[in-house]
Parts: C-alpha cells; structure tokens; sequence
RNA sequence: GCGCGGUUAGCUCAGUGGUAGAGCACUACACUGACACUGUAGGGGUCGACAGUUCAAACCUGUCACCGCGCACCA
C-alpha cells in the first residue's frame, strides 16, 4: 500500500502504466496457451489516419471487450494494423509532394518514383494513429501488427487472386462503370453515393425524317451527351410514337454533324416521364448502354476521362469541361431554335465518395469478381450463427448480399496491389520463363518460343497439383489462340510459389481495390495460407467492432473472404458502433471544424475519463452525440474514485482480511447486496454489448450506492481519525473505541477490489493505479491480479454458500432501505423549514420498534443531527414538523421557531399528493371487471397500495388537525 | 417507390401491459475532516397524433405526421 496523493492527475499515471503493461507482456497473445482463445482483428485504420473521436468509441470498445476477456481468464489476441487505403493515401502523399514543390503531376515522378515516396512516406508518418491508440489504453497484440502491404499479406492478395481467377470467378471485360473523373479511376458501385441535386431539365425538339413536320421532344438533363446520342427510345405501347419506331430522327448536335439515329421500341420507358421520349447514348449511361446493346447500336465516347468533352463532341463543345459543355449545348439548342423549355429539377445522381464529384458513367475495360460464398454467407447471419449487434443491421446486410452485382476490383492507381497478371508475346529463354511465371496469371497469346527452351522446361499450370511440360503448356495455348484467352502459371519450384518478378512482359497496369486485400484482414494477419498456431488458437476470431457505413464495403466481404478460403465464419459476433456527431447532431468533420482531437480532450481530462464518458452515453444501435461535458461526467467519476480511496487510505491498516459475519451492520448487508447486483447488471450488459448500461451502473452503483449511502453510513461505525494535532491512538485503543471498525474496512476493502474490477474496462489507468496503492494485489496469485489488474479475476455473483455466511437475506436488506427513508424523510423536513444544511438541528424520532444503537448512530450522521433523540412517547409542541417514516415519527423540533402557516401548506401538498394517488387506485380497484380478471398478485397488491396511501392520508389529517 | 430505425422532462437517453425513470441542465441551501471535479433538498413530462385491443397501454395492433438512415430509381 501506498500512498494516495491528494488529487488525481491522469497523466503521470498513464504513462507509467500504460509502460509496465508493455514490460510485462501483458498484451502478448500466447497461441500455446491452454485457455479460451478470445481474439479480435482490428479495423485497420488509414495508414495515413490520426486519431479521431470514432476510433476512440471503437477501440475503446474492443479494449473493453479485450479486457474483460482477459479478466475472465480468456488468451485474448488483439491484433492491430493499418490499410493501405489506395486513394485516399495516394490523394494524400501526392498533395503533401505538390505542396511541397516536388512535383506537378504524378506524371512528373512516374509510377516507380511516386510509389517510392508513398512508402516513404509511410515509413515516416504512417501509424501515427497506432501510436495514438496507446495514448488511449488500447491492449493491442503490438508484436503482430500487420499493414495491408506487407510482403506476407501482399502474398495473400496475389494467392486470393490467383485463385478466383482460376475458379473462373475474376474476368476481364469492357464494361459501363463508374468512372471518377478527378481521381481518374473505376469505382465500385458501393463508392457511388446518391445524392439529390438541383439542376435543371431540359426539352428539346429532334426532327423525324421523312415525316414532314414531325417533331419529338425530348427532356434530359444532360444534353451535353446529344453528340454521343446513336438512337431514340420510345414505348412501343405510347399510341403517341408507336408510329414512328423505325424511322430515323436527324440528331442536332454536332452542327457539323447531324446524323440520323433511329426510333427504337424500349418496353423500359416510362410513358408518363417527360415526354416519354428517351435520348439514348450507350457511351455514357449505363441505361443507355444496355439499350444499346439490345439493338446493337454504335457507341459515340464524347467525354474523356477527365471529364471534358472531345473532338467527336464537336468543334463546340470540344475541349470544354462537362458542365461548361451543358451551358453551351443548351444555348446550341437555343440557337437552333430547337430547346422548348427548361425547367428545375432533382433528380439523384451518383458523386464520387472520394472527389466528391459527379461520377460519370464510362466504358473501360476493367477487371471484376463474381462474389465467392454468398450463399454460406447469407446462410450463416440468417441461421444466427454470426450475430449482429444490434440485430437489425443482418436485414441491411441481407437485401445487399441478395443483390450484388460483380465488383469492379481494378483501379487505375498507382498506390496498391498490383495485378499479378501479364500479358504479351513471350520471347525469352526457359529459366526466365521459370522465374517470371511464378505466381502469376498470363494472358495474352503464348508464341515464339524456341523449340529447345520449351522442351526443357516444366512449367505448371492451375495450381502446383498439375505440372505440365511447356510444349503441352506450348501445345494447350495454340489450342486457344483467341487473344484473350488467359491461363494461370505458376512454378514447380516451390520457393517461386507466389513471389513474381516483373521482367519481361508487361503486367496489368492497375492495382486492386483496397478492399480487396481488407477482406482477408481476419485471416491474413494471423499467416495464412500457413497453417499457423496462431490461426489454429484464434480463428474465427470472436467480435467484430466496426461501423455500419462499411458494412457492404468490409464485413460482408470479409464474411465471404472467411468461407472462401478458410471454410469459416471470420467472426461469430459483430459489433456496429454509431457516428460520433456533435451536440448539435452533426457529423464530426474537418471542414466544420467541430471534430475535437482526442489527444487534446486525454491531455485535459485523462484517458479513463475519455472512454468513460464516450461509453456512457454510447447506447447500442443510435449515434453518439459527443459533448465534452461527458468526459467532465467520466472525469468527475475518476476523481471521485480517487477520494473514495483516498478515504479508504485515512484508516491505518491494510486489507482486513475476512469479513466477519457476526460482526455485519444492516448498511454492510445493504452494500453487499448492491455489489451483487451490479456484479450481474454489469456482466449482462457487457454480455449483450450494452456498454453504456453497464457504465451507467458503475456509476450508479459506486457513486449512488456505495458514496452516497455506504460510505457516510460507515463513517457511524469507523469513528473519526484524530486530527494531526491531536494525540493519535494506537490500535488496540482504536479497537476498543470502535469495535466495528476493522470489520468495516474489511466490508470496504472487498466493495472497493471488486469495484476496481468492474471498472478496469473502462477506465484501465485509474483503476490499475489505485489496484497497486491500495495493496489489493499483495495476496493474490501473479496471474489472477498479483502483478497488475489486468489479470485479476472478473467479479462473479455471489454464491450460494456466500450468501448463507454472511446471511444476505432481502430481510437485512429491507432494514437498511427503512433507515435511508427514515434519513430522506428528515432531511426533507430540515430543508422545508430552510435549515441550513450546515446546521446541526434536534431530531426526536417516536419509534415503532426498538432501534439499534448502532443504527441511531448512523441516522444521526447522515441526518447531521446535533443529536437524536429516541423518545416513544414524545409529546410534540403544537405544530412540531414531522414525517411518518418506516421507522416511526420523526419530529423536528424547532423551538419556538414553529411557522405553523408553512408546516400547514406543506402537509397540505403532501395530502393533495397523497389523495389523488389513493383516487387512481380506488379508481382502478372499483372498476367493473378489475378484480374477476386481474392476475391475484397484481389485485394484491392493488389493495395493499389503497391501505398504504388510506393510512398516509389519515396520519397526515391527523398531523394536520393537531396544527389546529 | 421499397425497407429499417426514431419521436418519453430544457438536453441526451432508459423504460416489452400493472404507482413515469436516470444523467446533465435548472432552483435553493451548505466550502462539515475523502471529494466544490462536492454534498443536501427541490421544481419540471396529458410518453408525436388519432383509432383499436384490454379490467388496465409509454409499452400490443392499425392508420397518419415528422426526423434520420439504407436500397432502388424516370431520362
């Protein structure tokens, strides 16, 4: 024991601590270990991520989750890392090198350079936030951090990749996606986000050739794309048009080249939208597109990828930005005398969730995966054996999984993992071949070889399980001479096994989507495809804590990722956090400028006071709605932790050892059974991931229960510790003087470690600090709390033999709650008559039984009681304040002091009050059918209730007549 | 358009049929020996609206309104 200075000051210790957990590897996952396994795979945050307000909810989460695992004898694995995160870095490295002056463009650099100084930059900044987490107590594994671009996890995105491709699952093809034309990439749809906007619908007149003075009329809200127009849709079923399908109409733009693009019949054409005329242009909707493919119309590509439009645009048009080119081809249409109106109009269109720009829809040839498992996956969430909290996110996940299209997975970036395909003629000599074929998928047609090379080299095909000799491999190609035919090769020669070497062939420029390699998070830390220890101990891991916005992005993926190539589940429970937003509801972000940094808030209030308050006021399934006034609440509770130990600490002595059962007080019974019932309070809360009913009932529990009423009653059986002034007594005097009060200290000593306990989840530091101080971990075995905390054991409910020792029987129980009446009906008289709260005052208490000394002490505490006075047959002044209490009439004698026109208004309310709630149960208990069809119990206690308030109402009338 | 949440005290939220709750904020008193980052007491709600079921509805059912989110989408 040592001790406790005067105020607490989170920082010192923090630090101190967060230091010993390390030295004592307390975080080191043990895959030998005999116990549970309990594991959770971080959601890897940005490499080039600081700390926000949302990672401090979800890693606090998994750190309390981590934590009590831990404490209840589980080998936790908390496997930490960070993402890559393509765009969003190389966005970031690239605009720190522009502003830095070191290049323009990334042109400037050039793929190899650029990437060069991403990795740098990684090197130097990357994981910052990883650092930061400690500042926050987070109990990571460190020795197994894992980023998505190391060389091992690198080998898992190529093996995964390999694979489905040979499952006939990943294929190239030219197809209509969802090109972001300031980041210049393919998209996937989930990185579309729809969003109402304002702009206007235009009409516009096309002429129907060889009918004379025919027109149609056209609404679009894009009439930049008129030059890319091949065909005109109408209903077949619009009596209005149904005439003119197979005519042609003359197109008005380019002016330099109006066209006759033909009517065509498309059943998908709303009749009752616009004029139900649809302008189609295949290069640049995806709609249109597969219209296009129906009647196998041309495909006019009139923007580029930047956004702006081309020579086949017109000479107009050409070389001017999207939006620029709308203005002009309405004034175009204008000057033709062809546009009959415009009107405003919202209509949703998909923004680039990166660029926060309009996406345009573009043709390219793109790489795509039809998603592997879904059925298992759809399987496993429907059937409860992967559960959601909260539950309602398993129908979000449902309807998507039930309705995915294939995943576009290349990017035209530079930051990523390269697709491990080549292509291109092959001329090289057999060892090359050997080398660069390792891994790696070819397409492209295989020629001009050399006869002899081929013949001496053995080259595998579909895995290492198939070695074909390379004239068949030479024989298998000429059998498929189609140029985009592909094959897969890889080596025999296992140490080539999905290591692959650029030379020779180009590779596919692109890399892969970040998410493609982030589904494999769960597995892929942990050393897959080895068959590792640490997979066998730890997978499927057991939470996933995460937040619903990622849910398609990442957790169903990892789910199909988990049954793809692990046959499993890759987490049994998952955990969807809310948005952190400020008191107003906003969501935090930068350009707001209501996005607190954590570490600002840690430095000012502590870490514990942080997560306290962050967990408190975090209810499963809803927003946070993050106000610091909660972390002053969470600091509050730190520092009044700290004075309760502190208080603990005036006594001399250390842990008092059993308590003794003879020696009990009705307020030791009292706050034992509140600790049992927070001891399974807050076990079910975290069971079911109620994290903030459970904070709430430490809170309550410690502050209300223990300080509140524990405490102030126990201070009746510690007596007072002489001043520094006064002689200081010694123990056997302390002893005499107040006999109950090593037991006390026992009952306190027992309150105050399992207490510590139920709160080291959330609050590790303070927790941890006071552990040491107060010298609970002297007699405890090193691995249940000897050496820190963090080991002790959970707290259980009490058992049955327990309760039977110490008779903890609701009986004792009622005795104690009887005296805090007793106290509340006091105090209640004291402040009604304006008693200084400071002012010790007589109180004369007419007993109904006789009353324990020991329990007349303490009345006389937390009343502040000059004195009380236990008189049964007390004869009070005329108009005396007094209150029926369990325990009898508690008088306030004040002593000429009696203001009998307040005492009269005061029984008066407490009789208004006391009326109406007997005439809502006289009501209830008079009304026809009430008591034929009510269950016993509830009739029961009905009556009781109408006797209770009947006898109040009649003590009060009494009191008030006395008053005269 | 389809689906999912929500609507309870000034604020943030508990409360799955039987006497409306917590924290914060507010008011009053008190710097008493763990704690003013405190203690004590108090005020404050026709539980979004309407209808139904029931002896009894914040709670169950239906309709509607408003707020938030997801999916789809008509150019």
């Amino acid at each position: 024991m040592s001790e406790i200075s005067k105020t607490y000051e989170p920082q010192a210790i923090e630090e101190k601590w967060y230091a010993d957990w390390l030295a004592k590897d307390c975080f080191t996952a043990d895959p030998a270990s005999n116990k549970e396994a309990y594991s959770i795979a971080i959601p890897p945050p940005n490499v080039t991520g600081v700390l926000t307000l949302g990672h401090v909810l979800n890693n606090t989460i998994q750190d309390i989750l981590a934590r009590r695992a831990r404490m209840l004898g589980k080998e936790v694995l908390w496997l930490p890392g960070t993402d890559h995160a393509g765009i969003a870095t190389q966005n970031v490295v690239e605009k720190s090198l522009r502003k830095a002056g070191e290049m323009k463009h990334r042109d400037d650099l050039g793929r190899e350079k650029l990437v060069e100084k991403i990795w740098q930059w990684k090197d130097e900044y990357g994981g910052k936030i990883l650092k930061q987490l400690r500042a926050l107590g987070a109990s990571c594994d460190w020795s197994r951090t894992r980023f998505t671009m190391d060389p091992e996890y690198s080998a898992c995105v190529q093996r995964v990749f390999v694979d489905l491709y040979k499952k006939g699952m990943i294929y190239r093809g030219k197809r209509m996606v969802n090109w972001c034309p300031v980041a210049l990439t393919a998209l996937s749809d989930e990185e579309v986000i729809m969003k109402p906007t304002n702009g206007l619908l235009y009409y516009f007149k096309v002429e129907v050739a060889d009918v004379p003075n025919t027109f149609l009329t056209i609404a679009t809200t894009r009439p930049e794309t008129i030059p890319g127009d091949t065909a005109i849709a109408v209903n077949p079923n619009d009596v209005r048009y149904a005439h003119l399908i197979g005519k042609f109409a003359k197109r008005p733009l380019p002016l330099e080249n109006q066209a006759l693009i033909p009517i065509v019949a498309e059943e998908s054409i709303d009749i009752a939208f616009g004029t139900g005329v649809l302008k189609v242009t295949p290069a640049h909707d995806k709609a249109d597109f597969e219209i296009g493919q129906r009647h196998q119309l041309e495909t006019i590509e009139v923007i580029d990828p930047r956004g702006v439009m081309n020579e086949l645009a017109g000479a107009d048009l050409a070389g001017l930005e999207r939006f620029e080119a709308r203005k002009i081809s309405v004034e175009l249409l204008s000057k033709l005398g062809l546009l009959e109106k415009q009107e405003p109009y919202q209509n949703n269109v998909g923004y680039s969730e990166r660029a926060d720009v309009p996406i345009e829809p573009r043709l390219s040839e793109q790489w795509f995966l039809k998603y592997p498992s879904v059925k298992e996956s759809l399987a496993v969430v429907a059937d409860g054996a992967m559960k959601f909290y909260p539950e309602r996110w398993a129908k979000v996940y449902d309807h998507w999984l039930g309705g995915i299209q294939d995943w576009c997975i290349s990017r035209q970036l530079w930051w990523g993992h390269r697709i491990p395909v080549w292509s291109g003629l092959m001329h090289m000599n057999g060892s090359d071949l050997c080398k660069i074929l390792s891994g790696a998928i070819m397409t492209g047609r295989l020629s001009g070889i050399p006869a002899h090379v081929i013949d001496e080299t053995v080259i595998s095909i579909n895995d290492r399980r198939f070695n074909y000799t390379a004239t068949e491999l030479k024989e298998h190609c000429l059998a498929s001479p189609d140029s985009h035919h592909q094959i897969v090769v890889c080596t025999t020669n296992e140490d080539f096994g999905n290591i692959f070497y650029t030379i020779g062939l180009d590779r596919d420029p692109d890399v892969l989507d970040t998410w493609f390699s982030s589904w494999l998070w769960p597995f892929a830390t942990m050393g897959w495809p080895d068959k590792t220890a640490t997979l066998a101990k730890f997978y499927p891991t057991t939470d996933l804590v995460t937040g619903p916005d990622i849910i398609f992005f990442w957790v169903a993926r990892m789910i199909m990722a988990g049954f793809e190539w692990m046959g499993e589940m890759p987490f049994r429970n998952v955990y969807f956090t809310g948005i952190i937003r400020d008191k107003q509801g906003r969501k935090m972000s930068k350009s707001l400028g209501n996005s607190p940094d954590p570490l600002d808030i840690i430095a000012k209030f502590g870490a514990d006071a942080l997560r306290f308050g962050v967990m408190r006021s975090a209810p499963l399934g809803s927003d946070v709605m993050f106000d610091e006034k909660n972390v002053e609440l969470g600091r509050n509770f730190c520092t009044k932790l700290w004075n309760a130990a502190r208080f603990r600490q005036m006594y001399e002595g250390d842990t008092e050892g059993e308590i003794n059962p003879s020696l009990l007080t009705s307020d030791d019974r009292w706050i034992l059974l509140k600790l049992d019932s927070a001891i399974r309070e807050i076990s079910a809360a975290l069971d079911e991931y109620r994290f903030s009913d459970a904070a709430q009932a430490l809170y309550r529990f410690f502050w209300s229960e223990y300080c509140d009423w524990y405490l102030e009653a126990s201070k009746a059986a510690l007596g007072r510790v002489p001043l520094p002034t006064e002689a200081p007594m010694s123990p056997e005097e302390a002893a005499a003087a107040y006999p109950l009060r090593a037991n006390t200290l026992a009952v306190i000593d027992f309150i105050l470690a399992h207490t510590l306990r139920l709160m080291h989840p959330f609050m590790p530091f303070i927790t941890e600090e006071l552990w040491q101080s107060l010298g609970f971990r002297e007699e405890l075995p090193p691995d249940q709390g000897g050496e820190t905390i963090m080991f002790a054991r959970w707290p259980q409910p009490f058992d049955a033999d327990f309760i039977a020792h110490y008779d903890l029987t609701p009986l004792e129980n009622a005795a104690a709650v009887a005296k805090y009446d007793t106290v509340l009906a006091g105090r209640n008289l004291r402040s009604t008559y304006n008693i200084p709260s400071n002012k010790r005052v007589r109180f004369v208490l007419q007993p109904n039984e006789t009353l324990a000394a020991h329990d007349a002490e303490v009345l006389k505490i937390l009343l502040n009681a000059e004195s009380l006075d236990i008189v049964s047959n007390y004869v009070a002044p005329q108009g005396t304040p007094t209150n029926l209490t369990p325990l009898g009439h508690l008088f306030l004698p004040l002593e000429g002091l009696i203001d009998v026109a307040a005492e009269r208004e005061r029984l008066g309310k407490e009789i208004t009050k006391v009326t109406d709630e007997l005439a809502k149960v006289r009501t209830k208990l008079a009304n026809p059918g009430f008591a034929d069809k009510v269950p016993a119990a509830v009739l029961d206690e009905h009556r009781q209730r109408e006797v209770t308030w009947q006898e109040k109402l009649a003590q009060l009338e009494k009191m008030q007549a006395a008053l005269g």
